[in-house]
RNA sequence: GCCGGCUUAGCUCAGCUGGUAGAGCAGCGGCUUUGUAAGCCGUUGGUCGGCGGUUCGAAUCCGUCAGCCGGCACCA
């Protein structure tokens, strides 16, 4: 006699066994429909688990977040239908949710072809009309072994076999198609009615290089048509605003064949690069760091001291000249700690902090190569703080506080923290890893910040916290770096004279906040969709002429503007008023002038913004006060 | 680096199964002197990413190299 507690607090008894489905239709024919899983204390089930005791039970429907995750992963396994339907000898692996959608990874001899993706996605539809029940299964592991391994699913019987002896596996059946799955699952296909398959990829087994690469089918699914639809109008609109589109339609810069990885700037874009520039040397300049600069290539065995060429060597560009052997820098740390080991330092002197705009090359693999967002030759907001172990905690908690101080100013208010610690590949002792890591771990929980840990991801010299930053469309990029490093000052040889009058070795504190320039431009450019805020947006302000009358008021406009340290030019060219403004939107200026009779007499300028707004004629002083004042909100 | 796709004028893109290239915008010349998102007419411009091959003939088919795009792996 299960008593079954509903959310809503009511209560229901059933003379026997009952299962989720059955809860369901005594409740309403609609619910009943509309079930998609259960949730039995607090675990999520198939509708068709039967229930024997007294237990909370709600029903999962695809309004619920659990509900669409569900469809998500059944619509997975409904491409693996189909594709073995389509393709018998293609082999089937694993199928997870993802972000808006899911993916399947399959053995093929060949590579999915976009006419082949659109024949499984027809018999996705087909499959699922055919309404065909989901029966879940569960048989002792070397059971599903020997079964998936007579069907010839060797991927398949792998992970099986990794799953601890004498566990129970639970199988999926929907008509001939049966697959491995922990489920839940919906409890027909019919179920399975928004989704879209959207690219294929090549993939490794278990995300291994070395192992074989599987063919990856990336697909979306939904609810409801309407949030599908939503979500690839997103896609089209994150695509506008995609910065490598961007910067040619802006000027802002290019890139080309010659020089792979690597940026031209324009003269627009180099303006937003130096409004970005100089806004972090003010940064330095108030929060206690001397600006350095250091050499771009460095003899050979400067990088054999601190550790470059045995671990970074495949990712340096080297060269040689008489003999010698140099490295293009592809870190700054080097040479900060040369300049350190220049003069005597005391205890009185730490911490001492450098900063540098540093100049890296990395010679990135080809494919990891992504317009501003990843290349082969960048610039840092690198620092690097001599302290010691005692210095270190305090500095990671003010380091903390600009970094969002910093974001803030840029625009980006969603910050996510994570911990990177020991990689396999590394230099210094364990007991040094052990008292960064935990440093590290304290300054977060002093600055009250949430983080996750990314065991093993530290760079090869130390630690790190890593800053993310979420943008205007939810993505999320790592910028900043905060690295605890016991071991490179030593390996360099620097020290300090400590209050006991002996030598003691600094801790060096490795730190970036916007990381490398050209990436974060790139950000700048798709969170702002290149509608850049006033104090960053290459040009502030184009005046123009109404006819040829006009053009030397125009002109001193211009000249006025400028000297005030605005960012304007002129648009003198025979062309209509509402031509130029068209041109002028399109290329997202902050303000437009349209001088013409009335706006000459009376030393006015009529101001346009980039909404489109018409905010009259206003004298300059006017205009220039409110550009003041935008300018400075940052 | 790996898998797949793509590469045609400054930009965005047509060009079916092979018969030596086309549009819009931009540019240039002229007309127009213009009041808040495209005025009119004319016109220049490409050894179709590079190299090789098949063919009477290649932008189109094949090979190869490069770059880019989407993922994977790697990473600021």
């Amino acid at each position: 006699m299960p008593n079954i507690r509903l959310p809503d607090g009511s209560s229901k008894s059933f003379p026997g066994p009952v299962t989720v489905a059955e809860i369901g239709a005594s409740i309403g024919a609609g619910l009943a429909r509309a079930a998609l899983a259960g949730k039995v204390n607090g675990k999520l089930v198939d509708t068709s688990h039967r229930i024997d005791a007294d237990a909370d039970v709600a029903i999962v429907t695809e309004r619920d977040p659990e509900g669409l995750e569900i469809l998500r992963h059944s619509t997975a396994h409904l491409l693996a239908h189909a594709v073995k339907e389509l393709f018998p000898d293609a082999q089937v692996t694993i199928g997870p949710v993802i972000e808006n959608g899911f993916y399947y990874d399959f053995s093929y001899k060949r590579a999915f072809t976009p006419e082949d993706l659109a024949a499984i996605e027809k018999k996705m539809a087909e499959i699922s009309k055919r309404d065909l029940p989901v029966a879940r299964k569960v048989m002792p592991r070397d059971q599903a072994v020997a079964l998936f391994s007579s069907m010839g699913e060797k991927y398949k019987a792998e992970i099986i076999a990794s799953i601890p002896e004498g566990e129970a596996i639970s199988l999926y059946a929907q008509g001939d198609f049966i697959d491995l799955c922990r489920g839940p699952h919906v409890p027909s296909t019919g179920k399975l009615k928004v989704f879209k398959l959207m690219r294929v990829a090549g993939a490794y087994w278990r995300g291994d290089s070395k192992n074989e690469m599987l063919q990856r089918i990336y697909g979306t699914a939904w609810a409801r048509k309407e949030d599908q639809d939503a979500y690839l109008k997103m896609l089209e609109e994150a695509e506008k605003r995609d910065h490598r589109r961007l910067g040619t339609q802006l000027d802002l810069f290019h890139q080309q064949e010659e020089a792979p990885g690597l940026v031209f700037w324009h003269p627009k874009g180099w303006v937003l690069w130096q409004q970005v520039e100089q806004y972090m040397r003010r940064v330095y300049r108030d929060n206690g760091y001397q600006e350095v600069r250091a050499p771009q290539i460095l003899d050979r065995s400067l990088w054999e001291r601190t550790g470059h060429w045995q671990n970074f060597r495949e990712s340096m560009f080297v060269t040689s000249s008489e003999n010698r052997d140099y490295a293009i820098k592809p870190m700054n740390c080097p040479g900060h700690i040369l300049i350190y080991n220049k003069g005597v330092r005391s205890y009185r002197d730490l911490p001492l902090r450098y900063g540098e705009f540093g100049s890296c090359h990395r010679n990135e693999p080809s494919g990891a190569l992504h317009g501003l967002m990843r290349v082969r030759g960048f610039v840092q907001d690198d620092g690097h703080i001599f302290c010691t172990e005692e210095q270190i905690l305090p500095e990671c908690v003010a380091f903390t506080a600009l970094l969002q101080k910093v974001y803030r100013d840029f625009g980006f208010t969603d910050v996510i923290y994570r911990i990177a610690t020991r990689p396999t590949k590394r230099i210094g002792s364990d007991e040094a890893w052990e008292k960064a890591e935990k440093a590290l771990l304290k300054a977060l929980e002093m600055s009250k910040l949430t983080f996750s840990l990314a065991p093993g991801e530290g760079a090869f010299y130390g630690p790190k916290i890593e800053y993310s930053l979420k943008d205007g469309i939810g993505r999320v990029w790592q910028c900043g770096t905060m690295q605890v490093d016991f071991s490179m000052p030593g390996r360099l040889g620097a020290e300090y004279v400590g209050g006991d009058n002996a030598r003691h070795t600094p801790v060096m504190l490795h730190r970036a906040i916007i990381g490398s320039m050209e990436r974060f431009i790139g950000i700048l450019i798709e969170h702002y969709a290149g509608a850049f805020p006033l104090w960053l947006a290459p040009q502030q302000a184009v005046v123009m002429n109404i006819t040829e009358r006009h053009a030397a008021y125009a002109e001193s406009v211009v000249k006025r503007l400028m000297q005030l340290g605005f960012r304007a030019a002129a648009d003198l060219r025979n062309e209509k008023i509402s031509y130029k403004i068209r041109e002028h939107s399109l290329q997202k200026l902050p303000y437009q002038l349209v001088v013409g009779d009335k706006e000459m007499q009376a030393d006015m300028v009529a101001v346009r913004t980039r909404g489109g707004e018409d905010l009259g004629a206003m004298s300059l002083d006017a205009f220039t006060a409110r550009l003041r004042s935008e300018a400075n909100a940052q």
